[in-house]
DNA sequence: AATGAATGAGGTTTCATTCAT
DNA sequence: TATGAATGAAACCTCATTCAT
């Protein structure tokens, strides 16, 4: 077997990842052990070993491919839609899309991979970088509706980003443990609501001046 | 001297309550031992589990606690308040007031302890029932101010009670790390010009001072 | 049990050490395991760690006992003999009183500590100052029966002090895996005659004049 | 073609343990994995199980290998010295010119290996074989000086023999991890001085300058 | 009620050895 | 013959919990 292709290897990798995002997200950190990891994969507890240097760096790892794996994916859908405004329909669309499952199970592993880092330097400096990139993604497409005019000028387009991915994370948050679809989907409906009456230039207030 | 008796139990369950805050919120609850505990309040591991059934108890105790003192908390100071665009205004004010620290020590806490309970069929029914107490405080408000004439008729109260707590959850989960006390009150600031912006009937804003 | 005194605590420790040194002369330092130390004491591997910090720990600590131990023990006995000549005398007829198995293994603990010592920094100052203190001890000997006229007064004192350990650890050296006790007394006492042949002033050599 | 293979194998065969001394000198036996070893040849793991058997195997054999080496080495060059007395001064030199990091470089291994096989029923019989050959070797010098009149002809040469490499390997290991160059010569020097005085007829110093 | 020594299950990691390629 | 990925036993150490004092 040994003498296998760089495609292997990384193939072996990402699986391993995969794996392990299944027992991180159902069982906290702590809660999966490397035993956990090794049975769901059908695997050697040896061999994860071969490919990870411990448990936090497969923790590391994976926060890292998920991290780029969604910008990534979110840049290159952008590219399909003209304006900023069609930009972030479309990213409430994907959260319309996504099943409520998986978003918690993503969830579970975000928010407490989030928690973990704030207690670790060295996480904390890999982790802020992983967030400048979401947020940098955001954040151009809001400067792209104010210089477009679709969004208001006066606009602190970093607050706004801020803001933006504050609302979904706190909405998920509030959705980790229950709440239906439905409720998900009227609340993402609202936020939307709220969100484009803040910042956008037609969405000028029935009759008032301000 | 029962009554005695029972006053200093009181006492001593609450102050390992209180020192087992300080230790989850700064470790974590994986990374917590009884002992540090035991060694923080200077008492001995014994002691603790004369008080507490376990260590989950203890978690499980400090949130219902933290639960409660903080919803008797407002709805005590809400009464000060005669509006319901007074009462929301305090609660921004309370997030402004308190110091990002302190604020961070405790989101720790809590986000932990909703992931925790997530996966936990027991702590999970008792979560919903501290949510919705909470929850239920701001839903009160909310529709006060519909019927006054506060806020626009046409709101879902539950839904726009949901996104208020989410914003707010999203914000502090956006400043667990990094970030400065002036830009959290920016964005405390611009959310609550969001929010107003979204349920006010004439959102008339006072000369922009706040 | 708890709330055990201070005595009981040092008598504790002691029975670790001299459990863990059976172990550590019988199968090696790498050879042996916590849990043979454990089951060999009787006791359970955890409370091992309630009196030491690691396996490392053990062994260093044992080293540190046993050079204290048999420093102290020769001071002792050196007091009750007068002379330089008499207390090399006493040395030597511990050596062969001591049972052949007792110094075997008590040699296999030493010389491996000596190697595993030499191999990592921190060990090695504290070793360093172990064999000072059994240097140390010879050298006042040697210096004394210098003073006293026993000795020839050319000699190193030094340089004897460190000939009289080296040849005592290359006789128990070669008689690590095999030989009689017999031959072991013979060459003990051959290397008495040799070292007395060089040192004294009364073993003139038989018409020579150096 | 056979014969080529033969001595291509025997050639992999003496790399191997060539590398495994430096790795077992270095870090120890227990200290020391295939992966070190492989790793400082440049070869694969695999490979070296082609070749041996076991990590125990590659240890026993580098000792076979190193002990008829010296031997046959001392043998050779012994023929170059006419008297005992020449045959030893020459392996007094040998140990005045090896650089002292060698010295203990090679002390770590042999002396481990020694404890090692002390432990091991079959290591010790191989051992025991190693151990006569170096004695043997030196037992012939002491018997040829006994016999042509250069030692004392009471000497019990077994006796003489053992003490010679007692004191050898005692000093050595005393150098193991501290001391000088020049504390280690002067200590050969002064055993030499104290060897010759015990054994020889009549041993008159030249002039006192060795 | 308080103490803290004792317990032992369980976790992470290492590494000699095997074997498919 | 060479490779190195895979295996899994076994090691060290931690820590929630118990219980004798």
């Amino acid at each position: 077997m040994p003498k296998v292709t760089e495609a292997y290897k990384q193939q072996k990798r990402d699986a391993i990842l995969e794996g392990a995002l299944d027992c991180f997200s159902g069982k906290g950190y702590a809660g999966t052990t490397i035993d956990d990891i090794a049975i769901h994969l059908g695997v050697s507890k040896g061999s994860i070993y071969t490919y990870f240097q411990s448990k936090e760096d497969i923790y590391i790892r994976l926060m890292e491919k998920r991290m780029n794996t969604m910008v990534n994916s979110f840049k290159t859908k952008f590219q399909a839609h003209e304006s900023a405004t069609e930009k972030l329909n479309y990213m409430f669309q994907r959260f319309i899309d996504q099943p409520l499952e998986d978003l918690r199970r993503l969830l579970k592993f975000h928010l407490e991979f989030t928690i973990h880092s704030s207690r670790n330097e060295d996480m904390q400096a890999q982790m802020d970088g992983n967030n400048q990139k979401a947020l940098g993604m955001i954040l151009e497409v809001i400067r792209e509706g104010m210089e477009s005019g679709e969004f208001r000028q006066e606009l602190d387009a970093g607050i706004v980003t801020s803001l933006f991915w504050a609302v979904r994370d706190g909405i998920a948050l509030h959705f980790l443990s229950d709440g239906t679809k439905d409720q998900f989907n009227r609340l993402i409906h609202e936020w939307k609501e709220m969100l484009f009456r803040y910042i956008n230039m037609s969405y000028a207030p029935r009759g008032n001046t301000w």
